[in-house]
DNA sequence: CAAGAAGGTTCAGTGGATGAAGTAACTGTA
DNA sequence: TACAGTTACTTCATCCACTGAACCTTCTTG
C-alpha cells in the first residue's frame, strides 16, 4: 500500500470524518450520564466479563498507567471493582458494579439513538457495512 | 430507532473497535512526525483552504476556546498561521505555512501506510465501503 | 449612535495520556 | 531453595485536550 491509490485517500478522508463524528456522539451519550468518553469504553470492556487490566490497556490502545487512573475515578464513583485475580495475585480484575452495569447500558441505549449517522442506510446496507466493518477487525483471540 | 435492533448493536460495536483503532493509528501517524492527533486533525482541515476558527471548532467538534489553544501550539512551531479577515475584522483565517502543508502531506502518507485495516478489502468492498461512508455523512456546506 | 450579537482570547480547572521509576508477585533455572 | 529476570500494576511529573465563564473587539441593526 506504499502507492498513492487515490481511492484510498478518499476511503481514508471519509473514514476519518466518520470517526471524528462517531466520537463525539460516543462522548456526548457518555457525557449525559456524567462519563468522559474513555470512562465510557473502558466499562464496555468489562461489562460482559472482568478482565485484567493490561488487557484493558489494549483495549483501549493506551499504557496501562493511564488506566490506573481510569480506574480510579470509575472505582470512586461505584462503577467498577478491582478484584485480585485468585490465580495470580500481581493481576487486578476489573468488574463492573450494579450500578456500573446499568449505567454502561443506558449509555449504550442512549448511543444507539445518538448513531445517527446509520440513519442514511437502509437494512441491506448496514448488513453490508457490518460485513465490510468486521472483515477490516482482524478477529481478536481473547 | 428507538427500538434495540440487534444488528445495530452489532454495527455500532464494530463501528466503536473501528473507530478506536483507527483514531491510535491516526494518533500514532502523527506522533511520528511530532504532531498530536487533534493538531494534525485540525492542520488537515486547513491544509486545502484557510478557514476561520469559528469553522474549524465545528469540524473538530470542540469549542472555539480550545481551537486557540490548538493554534497557538500549530503557530508556535511554524506550521499554520492566523490572517486577519479583510471583510471581517474579528475572523481570523487559519492557512497553513509551507513547513505545515509538507508536514501535512507526510503525516497522510503515513497514515495511508498505516491504515492497514484496509487491507483486509479488495477494491470493489473499497469502493462499496467509500460509497456506504458518504452516504452516512450529511453534505456539507461550507 | 447605542444595544446587542458574533468571533476570538484568557483563565481556572478537570481529565487523558505518556514515560520513567518503583513495588509486589510470579517463573525458571541452577 | 535461592535468586535473577519478568510481569502487573502504581506513582509521579509533565504535557496536551477540552470545557465553561468572563472578557475584548468588531460587526450589525434599529
Amino acid at each position: 500500500m506504499t502507492r498513492r491509490d487515490p481511492l484510498d485517500l478518499e476511503v481514508i478522508t471519509a473514514l476519518s470524518e466518520l470517526t471524528t463524528r462517531f466520537f463525539a456522539d460516543y462522548d456526548a451519550a457518555a457525557g449525559a450520564h456524567g462519563l468522559s468518553g474513555a470512562q465510557a469504553r473502558l466499562l464496555a470492556l468489562v461489562v460482559t466479563e472482568p478482565r485484567p487490566m493490561s488487557k484493558l490497556a489494549v483495549g483501549l490502545r493506551c499504557e496501562p498507567s493511564n488506566v490506573t487512573g481510569l480506574v480510579d475515578r470509575l472505582e470512586k464513583h461505584g462503577l467498577v471493582e478491582r478484584r485480585v485475580d485468585a490465580q495470580d495475585r500481581r493481576v487486578k480484575l476489573i468488574a463492573p458494579t450494579e450500578a456500573g452495569s446499568e449505567l454502561s447500558a443506558r449509555v449504550w441505549a442512549d448511543l444507539n439513538f445518538a448513531a445517527e449517522p446509520l440513519r442514511g442506510l437502509e437494512q441491506p446496507e448496514r448488513i453490508q457495512l457490518r460485513d465490510l466493518l468486521r472483515k477490516m477487525s482482524p478477529h481478536r483471540a481473547d
